[in-house]
RNA sequence: GGAGGGGUAGCCAAGCGGCCAACGGCAACAGACUGUAAAUCUGUCGGUCCUCGACCUUCGGUGGUUCGAAUCCACCCCCCUCCA
């Protein structure tokens, strides 16, 4: 890529590595010199929040309206019932209404921390593709946008073709999804002058037909630019743990525990890492990745703070932060917020540590349990436990604390209490 | 509707009358090394009691054959391929 870009929008972004391929990138960039330019991203809504995995696309939008343009958030409530094939083998369930109603709404309130929603030039602007979808008459939209669509063409498409060659189905209805998915844009196009969409790589496909479908019903010049598919150093998908999915909201990932993602991030993300998920300047960006050794570790929490103030603002950044810091450190009075409540009554009866790992969440079972004693895994403030009959007594209590731990990571506190 | 193939632990995948709580791989968890990283090595990896070990519940479902079944038989359910 030799083109230098005159957008700031365009500039900035490349620098930091969110983007993969664009439809014709020197047109575009003149577009955006222009300003007030209205692009758009589709989203599933097949859950009630969004996670990691989507954040690239997420702060994507951020800027984009941070740099003097307007976004719109599409959420998939109409294509949502039909489920993009997507290469995988399986066939998405369907959802029904009310769940789509639910997730729709979980999703606004995670983009609301993300972006300004408004009816100004720049004020983003969250609509349901289920508005034109639903009404659509079949033989209509036959007639209208289904002779543009090539099956030949459509066949060839990676997302299809995968499911041929391993013999997998695929049904009409999923096969229909990117005969919609284009319409989207096109509808968005006129309603919203929006000429942009923007989107995954694995998304090229479906923003292609689209545009495709603006050129010939509307005579129109639309734009595609997609960002790279994130994936950590190992190989692995961005924003899967153990735990499953980061969410982006606090009920079903602490901000504790978000913290903790990002300041575990591999040695080789973090500079990736920084210029995708937060706003620093590049500057600092670059001094940052440069750090080696032990000390990346400083870089590590200066990304787990910009990614969580984003997400749940400076004050719960603040606060995971000395969690983090209490339980790690040892020592230190742990933090007794998320300390699960012990009666002082049951301690002094004797609480079995294996009972506690197992009250605290940190073993599923009391083999599980045993396990983690044995191997010398479990820990009382601190101070390694390898008796499985070992038991938690007043004598454990530290300012009304009991620190348990299952390995190095995995840290929790009992609060004595009504002593 | 017809013909064939298949449903085994979180996933993939062996096993096809006893030695099977079930090979192997992945994922996961713990330990060692470190830096709350990666890689590597070691251990664990259905449950309960635990010292060896013992017992309980598992191989789509329900019955049956057998001293004994994930393995054989019958019926049923689900999935896939091809044909109508």
């Amino acid at each position: 890529m030799t083109f230098e870009p005159q957008s700031e929008f365009l500039r900035v972004l490349t620098e930091r590595g969110f983007i993969h391929q664009c439809t014709d990138l020197e047109a575009l960039d003149r577009e955006l010199l222009r300003g007030g330019v209205v692009s758009y991203i589709g989203y599933d809504c097949t859950a009630p929040s969004l996670h990691v995995g989507s954040m690239v696309q997420i702060m994507l939008q951020r800027w984009w309206q941070k740099l003097g343009h307007k976004p719109i958030v599409l959420l998939g409530g109409g294509t949502t019932k039909v489920g993009d094939p997507s290469g995988k083998d399986d066939a998405r369930k369907l959802l029904t209404e009310a769940d789509i109603a639910r997730n729709l709404d979980g999703i606004r309130q995670v983009f609301s921390k993300y972006v300004r929603f408004g009816d100004d030039a720049t004020g983003a602007v969250l609509v349901n593709n289920a508005d034109w979808l639903d009404k659509l008459s079949y033989v209509d939209f036959l007639r209208d946008f289904g002779r543009h669509f090539s099956v030949n063409r459509m066949l060839t498409f990676d997302s299809v073709k995968l499911r041929l060659e391993r013999e997998q189905p695929l049904s009409f209805l999923e096969f229909n999804y990117m005969v919609l998915q284009a319409y989207d844009f096109v509808e968005l196009a006129r309603r919203h002058g929006c000429v942009l969409q923007l989107g995954g790589a694995d998304q090229w496909g479906n923003i292609i037909n689209g545009i495709e479908l603006g050129r010939r019903t509307l005579d129109k010049q639309l734009f595609g630019l997609t960002t790279p598919l994130i994936t950590t150093a190992s190989g692995a998908k961005m924003g899967k743990t153990a735990q499953g999915a980061v969410w982006l909201n606090a009920d079903q990932r602490s901000p504790y525990d978000f913290w903790q993602f990002w300041r575990n991030t591999e040695d080789a993300d973090v500079g990736r890492f920084l210029r995708l998920f937060t706003e620093l300047p590049m500057d600092e960006v670059r001094r940052l990745e440069a750090i080696q050794g032990r000390e990346l570790n400083d870089a590590k929490r200066v990304l787990a703070n910009e990614a969580t103030t984003l997400c749940h603002g400076a004050e719960a950044a603040k606060a995971a932060q000395a969690q983090a810091e209490a339980l790690f450190q040892g020592g230190g009075a742990a933090s007794a917020s998320e300390a699960v409540a012990l009666p002082a009554a049951k301690l002094a009866e004797g609480l079995s540590l294996i009972e506690a790992l197992r009250l605290l969440g940190l073993a599923d079972s009391n083999t599980a349990a045993r396990t983690l004693i044995k191997q010398g895994g479990a820990r009382v403030n601190d101070e390694p436990v390898k008796d499985e009959k070992a038991k938690l007594t007043a004598a454990d209590v530290k300012d009304g604390l009991i620190k348990v731990s299952a390995g190095k990571k995995h840290h929790r506190v009992l609060k004595v209490e009504g002593a």
